[in-house]
DNA sequence: GAGTCGTGGGG
DNA sequence: TCCCCAAGACT
């Protein structure tokens, strides 16, 4: 039976390549909660500083829950998708407030907390509860699809439903959690995305995708990001030993972080091209530049942002009340470094400093 | 279903 | 340099 071969053979093989990771230490479901968000389209190498920031700074979902959410936010810097971090907080809130702070056994409960999804819910649910519960991540399709020699598109949400009934058949009911965390690891080591190590497979004679000689063409993906070029322009604005910045808002990137002035154009402009903010423009003979910086490039998964920071000093103290900043305010640099941002912003004044 | 949300590492 | 994609979720 191919099914109890792959089991037994996963589990097998975690016993003795299973990496030793603090959340696999616990049945605190706030801690493998916590790991879980983390770990969401993010690799253990990248993900495990933050695990161990927060739990050392948040050692209960209590708080957690009673933090400011721009502290939240400046632990969260530089792990990216910062909606995560918003929904964690507000996770942690719900949990307090209305569940008496203790999380949900059943996946069905789990799945109505925001920034969980189909996935972490049956991690939360098996992981913590031991329910059995099939996760369905990147690595299960990738191991299912290959093992199986599943070659339909992945992008399309009947081939990832007919994986699920496949790791639902698998799962077993005795330590449903050790396969999970099995199958999962079993596709980050060994049945990585490129180049895998079929040569010393547990699964070579079974695995159809490798009698086949399609290892390298499953799982199929049909969908390709489209990419779009911005270009920012951010004035750094100096008055009084204080500068300008803003909470990004919603419907686009980096939404709850803090930013510079900025000033977003079509093209790669020059900076007399820019239209200057009002109180800029008006008051010329009162600042100078003092910085123009080289062009950064950054890579979004949807985006190229071409990005110049400009150092504009006032020379002379002006009434700031003649000014319209908008929704910007003012920052002692003391302020600027707790304030959460992008790793653009944060690359831009680490290199500054030097 | 399609588009969007980060950052870093690897081929 | 460029593309892929990584323990997904939300709109």
């Amino acid at each position: 039976m191919k099914s109890d071969t792959i089991v037994n053979g996963l589990l097998i093989w975690y016993d003795k390549h299973k990496r030793d990771l603090p959340w696999r230490k616990t049945l605190d479901p706030y801690k493998i909660w916590i790991s879980e968000i983390i770990l969401q389209q993010t690799r253990v190498d990248q993900g495990l500083p933050y695990y161990t920031k927060f739990i050392d700074k948040y050692p209960t979902v209590h708080d957690l829950a009673s933090a400011p959410i721009d502290e939240v936010l400046r632990l969260w810097q530089g792990l990216g998708y910062y909606s995560r971090a918003r929904n964690l907080h507000r996770c942690a809130k719900i949990v307090v407030e209305n569940l008496d702070g203790n999380f949900p056994a059943e996946r069905s409960s789990l799945l109505k907390l925001p920034g969980v999804g189909p996935y972490t819910s049956a991690a939360i649910a098996s992981l913590a509860f031991g329910k059995r519960e099939a996760v369905v991540d990147g690595n299960v399709i990738r191991v299912i699809a290959r093992l199986y020699g599943i070659k339909e598109d992945i992008s399309e949400q009947k081939t990832i439903n007919g994986i699920r009934a496949i790791a639902d058949e698998l799962i077993p009911s005795k330590r449903p959690d050790l396969f999970n965390q099995a199958i999962m690891e079993f596709g980050a080591l060994f049945c990585t995305p490129n180049s895998p190590t079929c040569d010393s497979c547990i699964f070579m004679d079974i695995c159809d995708a490798r009698s086949s000689s399609m290892v390298a063409s499953i799982p199929f993906k049909s969908k390709k990001v489209k990419k779009r070029s911005r270009f920012f322009n951010y004035l750094i604005i100096n008055i009084q030993e204080k500068y300008y910045l803003r909470k990004r808002g919603e419907k686009d990137i980096w939404q709850g972080l803090f930013e510079f002035y900025l000033l977003e154009t079509q093209s790669d402009l020059p900076f007399d091209q820019l239209d200057l903010p009002i109180g800029l423009s008006r008051n010329s003979r009162f600042w100078k530049i003092t910085e123009e910086s080289k062009t950064y490039k950054h890579l979004l998964t949807h985006q190229t942002i071409f990005c110049k920071f400009y150092e504009i000093k006032f020379t002379q103290e002006i009434g700031l009340d003649m000014m319209n900043w908008e929704e910007y305010s003012l920052y002692s640099e003391e302020e600027i470094e707790l304030l959460p941002k992008s790793i653009l912003i944060d690359r831009y004044l680490g290199e500054k400093i030097i």
